[in-house]
DNA sequence: TGTACATCAGTGAACGCGCGTTCACTGATGTAC
DNA sequence: TGTACATCAGTGAACGCGCGTTCACTGATGTAC
């Protein structure tokens, strides 16, 4: 987790790399021990040794993933100036995100990290504190300002990001979408269900 | 999948309320054969000889559980006139069937069903058809008269289905929503993003 | 109505495989004096 | 600067467990004559 030494820190990450990989190809069930030592080099023990378990790994992983795309929202809604350019930023952000990493969107939008991150939630808002806190305070201003829908925080974080991950879970299994063309069209749209 | 002889109806019945209430509790990777021999008498070969297999038992439950949902929605759309109430009711009706029927929506909610429902989804139109042609109609009709925004129709999807799956997994997990309350106010949201 | 028989439904012991994990070990790295 | 030593990083054979699946079998059901 914490390498002390610099060797450490490499084969941390490319054990976290080919694990995704491993996951993209072969879904959750193909993401064994055995599968990771292959595709990666590093041995058994070392695995052990970095991650402490199989879940360890996972978990770990799904901690990396969604780090990247909170940045990603966090750097896309800082650069914009009222509720309606903030919805819209957040909504083409996750969905430029999902195009460029489709493996990593595979990955948190499966029911295990799912499970593992609501499992573990208080841990995780503590390591994404840093990353939510400026995201949790945009929305509440914007909602004290009456500029966003009265509704409960997570019902509105439903109708934002519900649409998103449902058109990049559809992408990604089905592929039937134009996910430029959902970029352009569907952030004014999900403004219209949040807006006043 | 059709016995030939009445017991067998119930034996397979029995299997899947079984599998469904040990996905319900103990995820997709507690759903062993050792674990619904256990929870429902039936021995091992007699699941074999009805489902064929782990997977086949697994596929037979997203179906079961697909169809009710899918009659429900139906259900909710026939006693409607007009886009604006149409939407409303599907909205509606979804989450009023998951707040009835947790253990279903967890498990279509789940990567592994989902998978498994695109994997096979020529064969699962199929056996649903009857279920989705009306939905798709009316989606093709009120798109016609431009009741409904004019976007790919599995874009028009996930802005309708999106919110409503965001909630549920919310509410399943988390369990931070008040679902009766979202049942009443989002269905109204969910419009405003879809409507003309 | 009675009976023979084909098919369906159900049993459970046995099998082998692949899994996650452990552990005793070697080698590399950084640090204190 | 040189060296001793504690700690970190990494190895891979070995283990046992639980899994999905098979199979030879018995019993129940429905049907044809």
């Amino acid at each position: 987790m914490s390498p002390k030494q610099q060797r450490g820190e490499a084969t941390a990450a490319q054990v976290l790399d080919c694990a995704l990989a491993i996951y993209a190809a072969q879904g959750e069930a193909g993401l064994t021990l055995g599968a990771i030592t292959s595709a990666s080099g590093v041995s058994t023990g070392s695995i052990y040794h970095h991650f402490g378990s199989l879940p360890g790994v996972v978990s770990a992983l799904g901690q990396s993933c969604l780090g990247r795309l909170l940045d990603e929202l966090g750097g896309a809604l800082r650069e914009t100036d009222g509720a309606r350019a903030g919805v819209r930023a957040i909504v083409g952000a996750y969905l430029r995100f999902v195009q460029a990493n489709p493996d990593a969107a595979r990955l948190m939008h499966s029911v295990a990290v799912d499970r593992e991150l609501s499992a573990h939630a208080q841990q995780i808002r503590g390591a994404q504190e840093a990353r939510l806190a400026p995201l949790a305070a945009w929305l509440h201003r914007h909602q004290e300002s009456g500029q966003l829908a009265a509704l409960p925080v997570p019902v509105l974080e439903s109708l934002i990001l519900g649409p998103v991950t449902g058109i990049a879970r559809r992408w990604l299994s089905v592929g039937d979408i134009d996910i430029e063309e959902a970029a352009r069209t569907v952030p004014e749209h999900v403004w219209r269900s949040v807006g006043p």
